[in-house]
DNA sequence: GCGACAG
DNA sequence: ATCTTGTCGC
């Protein structure tokens, strides 16, 4: 990515992030009982290939229901902090191919606990209209500080994120994403959560066949 | 100038 | 994120 793209995508997601640090003061509750199929997406890499996979999950009995891949090239490289040009159109694409459109989109990265506000999970949201959660697991962008044993992550003004722990020792960052209160996301994610598994179910599940997926291309492009 | 830096 | 075998252990 030249520099001139790379600073033209930096202001674009400075002139979203002022809507979108206007509307989170007002994103809408949320009904548990009216939740019913979250997905997870998450994206691998092999032969270079980029394989981005989708997994639908009913919400109540955290059963899968279907999962689906794109493969592609991968559109530009990793730049920190416009992750979502490299990866939200390959989860876009595997989206669409789901036979049913999830309620809440669980993205991995991170969503407001960007430094400007506009994390891939937010991107995605704003994309598709949809509230999405980010889960992250390394820290990007906040001030981190206890209240009554909670480890929350403030950005931008915003209480945007918390950190928990799947499993002893390792820490995962969910923050607002978009359309969702931190409160209604951090209690998704802990549903979500397994005993044993360091990731959301639906994340779990997508890092697993996205690196399957990866790994036929990888083998692939090696037997020639 | 130096270090940091989701995946 | 990826490059990478076997090996230790529940």
């Amino acid at each position: 990515m030249s520099l001139f793209d790379y600073r033209r995508a930096v202001r674009l997601q400075e002139a979203l992030s002022r809507r979108v640090l206007e509307e989170a003061a007002s994103f809408p509750g949320l009904d548990p009982s009216r939740v019913r199929l979250v997905a997870g997406v998450d994206a691998a890499y092999g032969g270079g290939v980029q394989a981005g996979c989708a997994v639908l999950v009913d919400y109540a009995s955290s059963t899968q229901l279907a999962y689906t891949c794109h493969v592609r090239e991968p559109p530009i490289p990793y730049v920190p902090g416009l992750l979502a040009f490299r990866e939200a159109p390959v989860y876009i694409k595997a989206l669409r191919k789901l036979p049913e459109n999830p309620d809440i989109i669980l993205v991995d990265g991170h969503g407001l606990t960007h430094p400007r506000a506009l994390g891939i999970a937010t991107h995605i949201g704003l994309v598709l209209g949809k509230p999405t959660i980010g889960v992250a697991k390394n820290p990007l962008y906040g001030e981190e500080k206890t209240v009554n044993g909670r480890r929350l992550i403030t950005a931008h003004g915003v209480t945007a994120g918390e950190i928990l722990e799947p499993v002893k020792g390792v820490k995962l960052y969910v923050s607002i994403g978009y359309l969702i209160r931190l409160e209604d996301a951090v209690t998704v994610v802990k549903h979500l959560m397994k005993p044993g598994l360091k990731l959301p179910l639906p994340l779990h599940l997508a890092d697993k066949y996205s690196k399957n997926t990866a790994r036929q291309g990888y083998i692939a492009s090696k037997k020639k």
